[in-house]
This record gives C-alpha cells, sequence and structure tokens, in this order.
DNA sequence: TTGAAAGCGATACCAT
DNA sequence: ATGGTATCGCTTTCAA
C-alpha cells in the first residue's frame, strides 16, 4: 500500500471551494487593505479552515519579493550566553511574525562569512551577528562587503556586542562594567589582582580587561603583566588559566577576574584542584551572569548583561524603519552583582 | 541622496552575462546529472562567482516543490537541555545542506499545536519536536492529526524523548537511566529516599519517578507517598519543592532525588537556605547530566544523557529513507555518573 | 469590489 | 547537450 503524497492544499484549492477567484481569496486571507466583501472573505475564510490551508510562505516570498524571515548566527548555540540572547531574539521575533533561522560560527571567521553568504539565499529581511568578533581577522573586509550588499538589497543588519561602523548594534557596555566591577571589588578591600583574560584577540576580551585594569588604575592599583593570563574564552580556558596562574604562584593574589562566567566557572574549579578554596582562599569575579553564576558555591560575583533583553533589542532595532532612526546604539547598561565569591580578602592576605 | 535598493542577482542576469540560456545556467549551478559542457559551466560559474550571485531558496522551494528546512520545536532555548539538543541538530543539520529554524512553545501544549500549524507554511523537510510531552493534553489529538497530515503531504516527524505512535522518535531511557540510578544508590549505601517529581503531568518526570521507584522496590525500599513532592520542572521547582520537602521534615531523609538537573541545581540552594548541606547532611541526585551539573558545588550526582548526540540522531533518522527503514528507536542509553553530591550516607543517619 | 492575467525566481520537461 | 517554455503557489496590477 503506497502512501499517497497527497500534495498540499494550495490558494487555488481554496478559491474554488469557496467560490471566489484566486485573487479574492488571496485578498481574504493576507491582502492587507481589506477591500473584499464581507460575505466572500467568510466564505474564504470558511473553506481555507475546512481545508486546513496554510500558505506556502515561500510562494508568498517569491511573490511579494520579501520574506519574514530573521537569520541568527551565534558561535556557539549550546552556550548559556548565546542561547539566552536567542532566547530573546526568537521571543520578539515571533510577537512580529518572523521566523528565525539558526546557524553557529563556531567562533570561525571564515565559517561566519561562509554562513553569512549562505544565509543570503535566503533572502532574510534581518540577519543578527551575535558571534564574537576577532580582532585582526582576515576575512573582517569581506565579511563587510557581504553585509553591505545584503543592506543595499533592502535588508537589516545587527551586529550584538560589536561595533561594526556603518551597521547598526545592540552594543553592552564591556568596558564600562569592567571597570565598575574593578572599582567595587576595590571597595571591598581587594588590592592584588590577577586576570584570565581568555582569547584576547577577542575584541569582547579586550574591552573587558581594558576596563577592569582602568577600574584599577584609577585607584592606583596596577595589574602586573604576568598576572595576565590567555587562555580560550571556554569553561576549558579558564581552567586551563587558573592553573597557569596556580603554577606562577597564587600566594600574593586576592582576586581572579576572569572575562566571562564560563571561564570563572573552570577556574572555580581548578582552584579546587590546586587545594584552594574560592571565595575563601581567593576571590573569583566573572561576566556575564549567566544562570549557572547563581548556581555555583559560592555563588559567583559578576556583571548582569540583561542578555534575553539584549536579543529582544536587536529584534527592535532591526524593525525600526532605519538603521538609524534609532538613538545611536546606547550600550545595554551592564550590573555588578556582588556576591559570595568575592565576600572581600582575607584579613591576613 | 535615497540608497537605490537594488534587486539582487538573479539567475536570468548570471545567464546574461555568460551568454546562454536559463536552463543552461540553473543546470550548471544546481542542476543533479551534469550533462553540461565543460566549457559553458565554467562561464557560468564565473559568470556567477562576478555578480555575486546566490540563488534564491524560497523560489527554489516554490519550483522544486521541496526546501531545505528543519523545523525545530524546544520547550525553552535558554535552558540547557533544550539548548544542547538544538545544537546537535543545527550541527547535523548543516552537514546536510539544511537549514534549522525554530520556535519555542514555551511549555505550553496549546502554543505547541498553534506553531506546529505555522511552521507547516514552510514546508519544511522535516519536524523535530523537542518539547516535552504532557500526558493529558486535549490538543493531542489535534497534535496528531496535524501532524499525520504533515507526513501525508511527505514530511518527516521526529519526536524527542516521546514517542507517539506512527512517527518517528529519538527515544532516551528515562525508565532505566532513573532505575540504575536508584539501584546504584542504594550500592552506596542510601536507604530513605525522597523525590521531587517536578510536574507530573510531563511523561518525562513520570518515567523517571517510575524507574526510580521501580529500582528502589526491587530492593525492597519504599518512597513514602508524602516524599514525593510535585512542583515544576523548573530550577524554581526544584527549589520549591525542596523547601516543601524541608518543612515536612527532612531529618530521615538520606537523599534526594530530582527529575531534572536544573531541579537539582535549585534543590540544593534550598537545602543551603535550610541550614544543610548537600551531599553532607542528605544527598542529591538529578538528571540529564547538564553541563552545570559537574560545576556545581557538590558535583552533581545525575544521569547522563548524551544530549548533543540525541540532536544528531533526529537528522540523521529524519534523512533515513523511510520512518521506518531504521532500526525501531531503540532508546538512547544514559549512564549514572556518580559524583561529590552522593558520597554515600552519613554513618550516623 | 472582483477577476483575469502578468509577474516573482527558479526548475524541469520537451523538443531541437 | 542546449534552449524554449510550462509550471510552482502566491501577490498584485489592471480592467471591467
Amino acid at each position: 500500500m503506497t502512501t499517497a503524497r497527497k500534495a498540499p492544499i494550495t490558494l487555488h484549492d481554496v478559491a474554488r471551494e469557496a467560490g471566489v477567484s484566486l485573487a479574492t481569496a488571496s485578498r481574504s486571507l493576507n491582502g492587507s487593505a481589506r477591500r473584499v466583501n464581507e460575505d466572500y472573505r467568510k466564505r474564504v475564510l470558511a473553506a481555507a479552515a475546512k481545508l486546513n490551508y496554510t500558505p506556502n510562505t515561500s510562494a508568498q516570498a517569491v511573490a511579494k519579493g520579501t520574506t519574514n524571515t530573521v537569520a541568527l548566527l551565534v558561535a556557539d548555540i549550546a552556550d548559556p550566553y548565546f542561547s539566552s540572547i536567542a532566547a530573546g531574539v526568537i521571543r520578539s521575533a515571533e510577537d512580529a511574525g518572523l521566523i528565525v533561522t539558526m546557524a553557529a560560527t563556531e567562533r570561525s571567521p571564515e565559517r561566519e562569512l561562509t554562513l553569512v553568504r549562505a544565509l543570503r539565499g535566503q533572502r532574510p529581511r534581518v540577519l543578527i551577528l551575535a558571534a564574537s568578533r576577532v580582532a585582526e581577522e582576515a576575512s573582517q573586509d569581506a565579511l563587510i562587503a557581504e553585509l553591505a550588499a545584503f543592506e543595499a538589497m533592502g535588508g537589516r543588519v545587527v551586529f550584538i556586542s560589536r561595533n561594526e561602523l556603518d551597521f547598526d548594534s545592540v552594543l553592552v557596555d564591556n568596558y564600562g562594567g569592567a571597570r565598575q566591577l574593578a572599582e567595587e571589588l576595590i571597595g571591598l578591600g581587594y588590592r592584588r589582582f590577577a586576570a584570565l583574560a581568555g582569547d584576547l584577540s577577542l575584541l569582547t576580551a579586550q574591552d573587558r580587561i581594558a576596563g577592569f585594569t582602568d577600574g584599577l588604575a584609577a585607584h592606583g592599583i596596577e595589574l602586573p603583566p604576568d598576572r595576565l593570563v590567555r587562555t580560550g574564552f571556554t569553561r576549558d580556558g579558564g581552567h586551563a588559566g587558573m592553573l597557569e596562574l596556580a603554577g606562577r604562584g597564587l600566594d600574593d593574589v586576592e582576586l581572579v577576574f576572569t572575562v566571562n562566567d564560563v571561564m570563572a566557572v573552570g577556574a572555580m574549579s581548578a582552584l579546587r584542584e590546586s587545594g584552594r578554596e574560592p571565595g575563601v582562599d581567593v576571590g573569583i569575579a566573572g561576566f556575564d551572569d549567566i544562570q549557572t553564576a547563581r548556581d555555583v558555591t559560592p555563588a559567583l560575583t559578576t556583571v548582569r548583561i540583561p542578555l534575553e533583553e539584549v536579543g529582544r533589542r536587536a529584534i527592535a532595532r532591526a524593525l525600526l524603519p532605519s538603521p538609524e532612526s534609532g538613538e545611536p546604539a546606547t550600550p545595554t547598561a551592564t550590573e555588578v552583582m556582588l556576591r559570595a565569591s568575592t565576600p572581600g580578602p582575607r584579613p591576613g592576605g
């Protein structure tokens, strides 16, 4: 018994069922200006319901020349930072009747470029780039060119946490947040710091380190060069970095700042392996305020970014009439969250 | 200076540029059987490259009658359980040249149904339903009908961790994993248990509780009814559940099993608030093995599900020639991960 | 208002 | 092999 593959109901079927023309059926179901006899309209709606009709979005896209698609590019979906942003994007997009397609760059600029090219085939209305920016990427110019072309044909580009001149963006105050964090930690009594910078080719990492060191400098405190270690931007990077730091001697360090929370979590774990207790023997502070920051013990001091809101703002900006019609991308405010991982330095530090 | 919105390059442009017909251009670029003069082929490719042409996927979809889209439905993108599965799905899909669109049900069966209907408009090749199944949902029949119609018109449906007769699925051995966990905990010396069941209308929760209690029963141990508390399936649910449990008196409880890891995390936090130390005063065990399970202190004993692999398997099954051509959905194996949150009961329990 | 018909961008059949 | 053309499902002029 072969499964007869019955073709989906088309608008044509609905029109026939309702006894009206294709045009009228179209206008009744999707037409903007409702210049259609209420009587006909009802019949079409009834027919559509009866046949369980759903318009073919691809066909609508070809006919209209525009889609209702938002393409979202992240570095890694499983990373809570990106999945939270994605959640915001998807929620807002849906409210606006848009469909979200996602792809992951796996943190490779080349892949990012390839994906942008591939995504172009979808002719999305909006392209949101949330993948973290690498400082000196060779493919940079090619990407810019690609995006410019995309905008030229009517698409909207929105960067997240990355200020690529000429493109719209939702900025995050990485510098200011880190600086504020440094100052509050000093207020807590900390004086001797170390930092795990993650991958310093990432602008985000650079900004946070810069903010942090400037915050320290404002109080006459220096971050010794040998106390700044560069590793991966990931949990394992944090782990490795803390091990490295411990190898160099941790006795005169009161607090370790990691440029993001997942690194902080890895660092806490490494710290314990080296026989020290986070928060007790040495304070730890991260950045992002992912859920886990609240769940680890001790709870992690960090800088909160309203991740979901960032995602929502990306859609909001994209929906603005023109790229420049909103405010000039005020950075999303961050907030220092002091928690148990930074109780203040040991008296006998 | 109005930004002239230059229309995207079409295949037509490429054909003209290469001096060949539309048909030849199409064949050169996308045609399967490459029965096209190598010379022409090159010219078309060159023209396409020169013009930076990308085929309009919507137009291809209308013409071909099929898309390269996979629609993925999850309960909550920000939840690590779902984002890990999504990561697997997206990775595999991309390898197969498929594009993934995502939507979130927010755990509402009605929303799930609505979304499935809306998603149908995309005419996706594959529809993956990862949103957790509710036991007695009213919209159940409507959903089944909708999906059946979807399959009838050539689409493929794959459920994740949910066995909806007549549809393909990637199963997870919730029952077996929980049962195994119970037995291993008994092996550790635990005898007096409590459980946070989350939302028992969720089949996943039911299965895990059933497996756990059966595992206990196999050793003649019972889970007293008043030691089974039902709350939300979320972190906060775990928190509330543990508080509830503590209110009922926790002194004779050696181990609390929560039906998932995020609940366990919430429970650990509540436990501390009630003045007890997880792992020391009372053991905790969860289910899923999300990343955080390894990051909390003490590290959480749990049952590991290879989440990304589950996502990959969903795509793999969907790509099989026919729903039944694979094995009949062998449940994905789970693995008990004994960690510091269950060191064995206190001697003086 | 309504319907006929011309696209939209691509594929694929059918002659040549 | 190649090109002409019907076709896909829908939107949108353009007349009536």
